[in-house]
DNA sequence: TAGCGTAGTAGATTGCAAGTCACTAGTCAC
DNA sequence: GTGACTAGTGACTTGCAATCTACTACGCTA
């Protein structure tokens, strides 16, 4: 209660939580998180799935990441294996961006992450900009497929597989 | 927080960033992680999967998540519709929270994640929970599916619907 | 050798998210 | 009517993330 101990002197710095939010790293969901759980790294993640792309692309493509910023995000995604940087120039040493295999399983969710947020852009309106089946006009919507049988499979016919 | 008076996008709500991150917003992977871009808001979703849970339910089970910042991310989601409040007992007002049908739609996505996160643990450890498929035990992934052609499409063969 | 373009790096500043902790409000058991 | 329990709310503090604005380093071109 005694609110003035110190006067509201300016605060030192700010930000987020910065520590990793102890039990989230404990839980799958929790690990992704602190792997690629920031607004940057998922949307540098969905630009990169168009292919590789130099700093000054990813800088402009992203638009309003500032360059620093950039830098450490593709830093972190390097640590976290997700991003790799290939040198596209050896003299002035110039590096291009690609996703890792890791960072290449990353598409699915992304990308049904998009495609909510695309499904419902504001507040009750409806598709804003859906995904539809270029040939029929139907909107699309995600589901699991199997690559060994070719075919998408409903949820009931999937299992968890905790083991390993 | 009344965001969106004058603005044509929603301010930051979401959280992170502080400053809205111009360009995000405008991209459907940016519209969604506004509303359930942080960490917490994930985590609290993927609790609500398995079922409507009260407060301290929540509290206990998402692990680290204080008090005031729980309320607060339930106010937010029930703001973005991912979520809602329906009270068990009248008399004393309690609540449970629940997804909606648009918080549902997000458990592909989550599971995904959960599922990459779950995969490469730490450093190299394998898989953890892959959702496989029951018959043959492939590890599945998402793909786009049109109900009307009933069968996965191609990225290639998609639109976007820009126009409303 | 000056100027330009590309690819970053560095420093200062700000501000909101998250954390801590105390406190309220309503009901129920005794 | 006192205490315990559930379900939150609110004040205050902290601190990193994100921002803005330079500035460096390198090669190329004229």
């Amino acid at each position: 209660m005694n609110a003035n101990d110190t006067l509201p002197e300016p605060p030192t710095m700010a930000g987020m939580p910065a520590r990793p939010a102890p039990a989230a790293s404990s839980s799958p969901l929790g690990a992704a998180l602190d792997r690629v759980g920031d607004r940057w790294s998922l949307l540098l993640v969905e630009r990169l799935l168009d292919g590789p792309a130099r700093f000054n692309d990813l800088l402009a493509g992203i638009g309003g990441i500032a360059p620093n910023i950039l830098t450490d995000r593709l830093r972190r995604l390097e640590r976290e294996r997700v991003v790799h940087a290939v040198p596209y120039s050896d003299r002035p040493l110039r590096m291009e961006y690609a996703l890792t295999a890791d960072g290449r399983d990353l598409a699915s969710a992304v990308r049904l992450l998009a495609d909510w947020g695309g499904r419902r852009a504001a507040d009750g309106e409806p598709a804003h900009e859906t995904l539809r089946h270029d040939a029929c006009g139907t909107p699309l919507e995600a589901r699991w497929y199997c690559p060994t049988c070719e075919r998408s499979v409903a949820d009931g016919e999937t299992a968890e597989d905790r083991q390993v």
